[in-house]
DNA sequence: TAGCGTAGAATTGGATCCAATCAACGAACG
DNA sequence: CGTTCGTTGATTGGATCCAATTCTACGCTA
């Protein structure tokens, strides 16, 4: 195979509104669960060969992705998946921080029985899921199943953004410390103190099950750099 | 004149490298300061006319502008500049609220004599500045002064990026209250706080300010609204 | 006269073509 | 033999052209 973009070889099922949207959709899908790596060089011409599209969609695109800090864009020289690294992992989890325990706290007192419904149903599901791939969309909806009723559009947005973004790290997550560290523990006993209406019990979980994964996530690169 | 894109009249001084950047970073300036209103449909072959490029380098400007929540895009009908309502501004504020203390905390103890002097001389330049464009970037560029040694890139981009948005309530803010409201006071005293490494004060400060100006622009629309 | 349908204009989405820039290779010169 | 400069190929940036979609306005009909 010429590149891991073959991968992407699509089933016309799941066309958007626009190729645009389309090759965006795609390219973000592949880039968040692994699929591509950070430092693969995105070539206009291959990316749009293999979406059966020109080359003007694949660049409104990446254009798009650059902005979410998925690509970096060099002029003249082209778009790279952005490098995953012990400092951007930092970054990562310094934002989610700051975000979750916000939208959590006003999302609280207003969810529902539905709600945490939901949210029991996605740890169960995360359980029996095989599918590594899927563990992180899973995981994000958990989340976002539990600040959904914080009733800031935007803050939501920027929150799921980064829950995305730290799926990147989540397969290494996986890989080194095997399924049955996935915080389910941690999942539960945030859903329990949130059933509970108790905030500052949630928030104190949250916060612990976010810097045990920056641990976790830095011991990794630590060991990984130190190899070599 | 046939619409406010007129203002934008270049002065070819400040050119970037490519016209997708030059496009990009002038309607940008011009969605903050207040030039593009709220509800401005842009019209792909206007704009482009405006800057004497074709119509590509505006499409791709377009898509990152979209993507940091500037413009409103629906396929096959354009883009629109994003309305500013009482609710994005919660959204603003909740979400400064949560970066900008972590920002902060982060940076506080590794500020230099440098950085503090110049946050002073930021608030100076405020004190005197005439041009109400200005004010904005000179106060954003106060807060980013003192959040500089976070150590956190896309964190502090992040908080930038949303201190970008704030700007365009600040005109509503100085129209609504006068200059002499612009909190220099509190600017003065999260510096003070800032220059004693009280991260606790400091952060109080700064919760204040934000919170006094949600308040206020809250005020502000209930006002607007109210009357029509 | 009100409402629906259709035809045309306006506008965006996508494809193709040309120009500008960059990287790599090689030759000439010190 | 090493360095530097020029040339060539590859790749992206930008312009122009065509297709698809949406909106508007006009006319037809009930």
């Amino acid at each position: 195979m010429t590149s891991s973009l073959e991968s992407l070889a699509v089933d016309g099922a799941l066309r958007h509104r626009t190729a645009t949207e389309f090759v965006e959709a795609t390219l973000k899908a592949a880039i968040l669960d692994g699929r591509l790596a950070g430092g693969l060089p995105l070539r206009q011409e291959e990316v749009a060969a293999v979406f059966g599209v020109s080359r003007m969609p694949v660049r409104e695109a990446m254009r798009r992705l650059e902005a979410q800090a998925l690509l970096d864009f060099v002029p003249h020289k082209g778009a790279v998946v952005t490098e995953i690294s012990a400092e951007d992992a930092a970054d990562n989890y310094a934002i989610r921080r700051a975000l979750e325990p916000a939208a959590l706290t006003l999302s609280i007192p207003k969810l529902t029985a539905d709600d945490f419904a939901r949210a029991g149903d996605l740890i169960a599901e995360m359980d029996s899921e095989a599918d590594e791939g899927r563990v992180g969309e899973l995981n994000r909806r958990f989340h976002m199943a539990l600040y959904a009723r914080a009733g800031r559009a935007k803050l939501l947005a920027l929150a799921e953004q980064q829950l995305a973004v730290a799926d990147r790290y989540l397969r290494f997550h996986l890989a080194a410390k095997g399924r049955e560290h996935l915080s389910q523990d941690e999942h539960r006993a945030l859903l329990a103190a949130a059933e509970r209406r108790d905030t500052d019990a949630a928030v104190a979980v949250l916060l612990e099950h976010v810097d045990t994964a920056a641990a976790t996530i830095a011991a990794f690169f630590r060991e990984r750099d130190s190899g070599r």
